[in-house]
DNA sequence: AGTCTCGCAGTGTGATCACAATTTCGGCGC
DNA sequence: GCGCCGAAATTGTGATCACACTGCGAGACT
């Protein structure tokens, strides 16, 4: 169990979802640790290892993780060996430039759909965002962040291109993680405010830029302090 | 076998990559059945159907037909059918948005690394394309586009942003193939050879305008034929 | 003591079987 | 004739087993 992080050792398959195949709660159940942090960039899983650790057979195990391979969220070595991939500076680029080419679309295409009420709930989560950051809470952080942006863009309907971004985050979860337990959270800057008020003016200008900035700032912070400096 | 064309029921897998794994031959053959149309959308595969059809254990295609509903190559749905996606208009314009956000850019990144020698092979994929277009010679046509692009997508050196473009492909390649089979190739456009003039002055801005260009013009020609008229 | 080698534990891959849910289609009743 | 119903075939899901290959560590030989 060297190499992960223990924050999010979920243990056994949560059976909140217990109409979903085998295969469905051990997906998420994956995803979940991948997205926030539960793997380490380099760590290599095994299928009994995980099956017997969410205490289904290796067959579900299988099938999930081969999903999440083709997700790119994990990585089929030529030597059998499936791992968490690490990241590089040309690979992190091209997230960074597919994050902006297509997350502030996302945004402004669910500005139509974003009432009163999805602008409260965003500012809770917001709320949320802030106190984890000042408290250092990485998981805590990069939980309400992924909230934040996913209950914009979901409200795009635009599955097809959702679907993008969310592989695309898959593919920094872990590393961010790293960054985030390496160097702490208090550095980081709530962005998500011009955001905010753009959404509220109705400014579909000003929340385009406002995405695109968070993008850059937040990319930008781990990309400085994990792969140049 | 109804609802799915002729043309490349490949029948037992082809052994030419003979030291892959039965689920990477299996994998690779249903995909060029998507990308080339072997399928129709909405056509619904079996595990054991194509298990037979392949001459493998149906195993190897559950992993590959898991992994292709990853790419949303495939549709799996609730009653536990798996098919072909079909097309709808909002997927179409986030695909043809998608393509645009991403391919040109592939293209003037690749532009360093195609020489001279790389330029002349793109030339004689063009020709094919023509024959194939004047013939209408639909999976010809649609075989040499892919080449033609992903040619040029390829020398990017860009596998993330590439994997992306891998999947939006593979979630029109049926459709595509639809139009042309019921409108013919012929009223098609080469617009390739302003993206090779391009490429020979070394006009990065050209490069981008032409794949531009030919995407949103073959686009256009799908989408209208099929969607609106 | 250092190095090479052999072997065992562990890995992903693939096949086969059991099962529950779904679909399909035949025949019965109206 | 037409529509409903139930049995049989077919589906995806999951478990279990066999196998070839990898990796690592213990042992022996020099």
């Amino acid at each position: 169990m060297a190499g992960q992080f223990s924050a999010t050792a979920t243990g056994p398959l949560s059976e909140e979802d217990g109409e979903a195949t085998v295969h469905e709660r051990v997906y998420r159940a994956l995803r979940e640790r991948i997205l926030f942090g539960g793997f380490r960039p380099g760590f290599s899983v095994t299928l009994r290892g995980l099956a017997e650790e969410l205490g289904v057979s290796p067959m579900p195990v299988r099938e999930a993780v081969r999903r999440l391979i083709a997700e790119r969220a994990l990585e089929l070595h030529g030597n059998r060996r499936v791992t968490v991939p690490a990241m590089t500076a040309a690979k992190f680029e091209q997230i960074v430039f597919a994050r902006r080419a297509l997350e502030p679309e996302l945004a402004v295409r669910a500005m139509p759909r974003l009432d009163t009420q999805a602008i409260t709930r965003l500012e809770t989560i917001d709320d949320r965002i802030d106190t984890a950051m000042r408290e250092g809470d990485a998981e805590g952080y990069m939980r309400g962040n992924h909230q934040f942006h996913m209950a914009i863009y979901e409200r795009a309907e635009a599955a097809t291109l959702l679907a993008v971004v969310t592989s695309i985050w898959l593919q920094f979860g872990p590393f961010m993680r790293l960054v985030y337990g390496r160097f702490g959270t208090s550095d980081l800057q709530d962005q998500h405010m011009l955001a905010l008020a753009a959404l509220k003016d109705g400014d579909a200008g000003g929340l385009r830029a406002a995405i695109e900035e968070d993008i850059m700032q937040g990319m930008r912070f781990i990309g400085e302090a994990a792969l140049a400096g």
